[in-house]
DNA sequence: GCCAACGTTGGC
DNA sequence: GCCAACGTTGGC
């Protein structure tokens, strides 16, 4: 029985790995390493599903906002980097038995012509209780409903 | 670059 | 188990 897909706010700031990279990235695709928030994690490990959408959303670099789509191409695994020495997210602690840290793979999908800026989700009535417009909300990783990833597909068309 | 808000750590 | 101190995030 298909489960119904289901929709993700990923975070990252573009000088380290922006949409452009991932388009750039072999097989436009790349493992969504480092997240060290278990909350985060949870949503990693648990939830989140090969073929659900995700808004790919720049943070700290103007401009602040949505830059477009990216796909789900493999569900939660143990995200390598944290047994990995050499890597800056290598996690000591984390026992390969029961690893701590989980990853996905995400494959680039869509570049809006231009980013849906942090300021008009803001605005927009349909976004109000979106997590990224919400004060202090940092979380990477963030569920988004149906009507809200539309709402934004929309007004990343109509600009 | 600043700094407020947040999550995590660690002493007690 | 509390909570102060610390490190990080992220909008501005």
């Amino acid at each position: 029985m298909a489960r119904a897909k289901q929709y993700w706010l990923f975070k990252s700031e573009p000088d380290v790995f922006s949409i452009d990279d991932l388009k750039k990235a072999p097989k436009k695709t790349t493992y969504w390493e480092g997240v060290r928030n278990y909350q985060a994690r949870n949503l990693l490990r648990d939830d989140i599903k090969k073929g659900d959408a995700v808004l790919y959303y720049h943070s700290r670099v103007q401009p602040i906002g949505v830059a477009g789509i990216a796909r789900v191409s493999k569900s939660g695994y143990p995200d390598p980097e944290q047994f990995d020495p050499t890597s800056k997210y290598q996690d000591a602690k984390s026992n390969p038995d029961d690893p701590r840290w989980y990853c996905v793979d995400l494959t680039w999908e869509k570049t809006f012509a231009e980013v849906v800026p942090l300021a008009d989700l803001k605005e927009a009535p349909a976004l109000k209780d979106m997590m990224v417009v919400q004060r202090g909300a940092r979380l990477s990783v963030q569920p988004v409903t149906k009507k809200e990833f539309d709402a934004v597909l929309k007004m990343a068309a109509a600009r």
